[in-house]
RNA sequence: GCGGGUGUCGUCAAGUGGUUAAGACCUCGGAUUGUGGUUCCGAUAUGCAUGGGUUCGAAUCCCAUCACCCGCCCCA
């Protein structure tokens, strides 16, 4: 035998006991998401990269260090590490805007990133998402958020913790991180060296670090109150109180979190994560917010639009697991011509259906059907010759002798 | 990019220097030429991630490499 190939680092196959479990989240995403009017895009899993360079942000990890990029015909193209960018992409180049807003667009598929895999993080993983173009008032915002939440509840996801944030307009942003950066500035020196990267790149991202010296930072008075400072304009503070206001009535329950930034430069205003207990360390099973900028970035009209993604894998591993489907009926035959014939009828009628195809042993088919399926279909000479099946209810041990056009109202 | 851990049959595993590498499950065959799921018998690793080394002798000790897992970071 020559050396076996091993799939790559970070992937997986998705086996045949595994496929239920996906079939069962995209099935509920699309009667889900159908009900408030979603409809499914599919865009190439590549990409020019320079999209993620302009849609995800050039001060991201993902495109800093993330990204699957490789050259083709003097063109650089990108493994797709998110969805967001893409569908804006399409949005845009489709002439979407000409639409009748609200645009309202949902996906799932293969992502890629180059990370070290752990603990629910592989680097082909998979993510099902919402987007929703057009309206800039708090009602988008409280539609998707509540989309995400019923989604959950629709696959029996009752518990988990929605935490919301918002970041400002641009203006207002602008002063905030001005104003952080003047209280961090005599610490400067004691942050780690992340933080003291993301200083001038991205102050805001300082908020979420989770190496200690740097929290402890954060917790000195003086500091944290410019951090928990309400920064954001009026104009924004207002947006942000309807979307809690809706939120509330819809019976949504979440937590504020001043330091819900997310990862990625195209956001503004809403943010907000849904997290679980249960996952490990990447505790993150819904990401998203609102991102009116992102459209004419990418050189389309001025667009607002907000949106999320789930991590598959990690909703996977929060549900139960789900058994494989039994056969309705195994025929046990010696005589494969009439087995192929009833095989055929059953399956014509939706039944499941097989038999054996290697001609085994009376006692190996119902070995192998009583494994395998909830009734045995027993085509033996008597039964041929009369024209008659003999079914076997295998759970009970019940067997009846029937006419053949009798057998399908009794499996 | 930085830490930690683990590699023995398809799967789970025992074995911690001494002859032929336990056992269980799965699979296959037989007991049983038309009655299974219970039972009984049998088959299945010339090899212990890979390559070196130490030794009379290595799955077991040493070194290197590889793979996978977990954590940090980041994110879904």
């Amino acid at each position: 035998m020559s050396k076996i190939i091993n799939v790559i680092k970070g992937t997986k196959d998705i086996l045949p006991q595994d496929v239920a479990a996906w079939h069962r989240l995209e099935e509920t995403a699309l009667e889900v998401f159908t009900k408030y009017g979603y409809k499914e895009i599919r865009t190439p899993i590549f990409e020019a990269t320079e999209l993620f360079a302009r849609g995800v942000g050039d001060t991201t990890d993902i495109v800093n260090k993330e990204m699957y990029t490789f050259e083709k015909s003097d063109r650089s193209l990108t493994l797709r590490p998110e969805n967001t960018a893409g569908v804006v992409r399409s949005f845009i180049e489709n002439g979407m805007a000409r639409l009748s807003a609200p645009v309202k667009l949902w996906y799932h598929g293969p992502m890629f990133r180059y990370e070290r895999p752990q603990a629910g993080r592989q680097r082909q993983f998979h993510q099902v998402g919402v987007e929703m173009f057009g309206i800039k008032q708090p009602t988008a915002d409280a539609e998707v958020i509540l989309l995400a939440v019923n989604y959950l509840k629709a696959l029996g996801l009752n518990d988990l913790l929605v935490e919301i944030n918002s970041l400002g307009c641009p203006t207002c942003r602008e002063a905030y991180k001005k104003k952080i950066k003047e209280v961090l500035k005599p610490e400067f020196d004691n942050l780690c060296e992340d933080c003291q990267n993301r200083y001038e790149k991205n102050p805001l991202r300082l908020l979420d670090c989770k190496v200690e010296s740097c929290k402890e930072i954060f917790e000195k008075p003086e500091i944290k109150k410019v951090i928990q400072s309400d920064f954001v304009c009026e104009e924004c503070a207002e947006h942000f109180r309807e979307l809690k206001s809706y939120l509330d009535k819809m019976g949504v329950k979440y937590q504020e979190n001043k330091l819900l930034v997310r990862g990625l430069d195209y956001y503004n205003r809403t943010v907000f994560e849904i997290k679980s207990n249960n996952l490990g360390s990447q505790n993150a099973v819904c990401g998203g917010g609102r991102y009116d900028s992102l459209v004419r970035n990418l050189g389309g009209d001025d667009v607002p639009a907000v949106g999320w993604a789930m991590g598959m894998e990690r909703l996977n591993s929060l549900l139960p697991a789900i058994d494989m489907a039994k056969l309705d009926a195994y025929i046990v035959s010696n005589d494969s011509t009439q087995a192929f014939v009833l095989a055929e009828e059953l399956r014509n009628a939706g039944k499941i259906v097989e038999f054996d195809l290697s001609n085994k042993k009376f006692t190996k088919q119902l070995e192998k059907a009583s494994k395998s399926a909830k009734f045995a279909l027993i085509l033996g000479e008597d039964e041929i010759n009369n024209g008659t099946v003999s079914v076997k209810n295998l759970e009970t041990s019940e067997q009846v002798t029937v006419q053949r056009d009798k057998v399908l109202a009794l499996i």
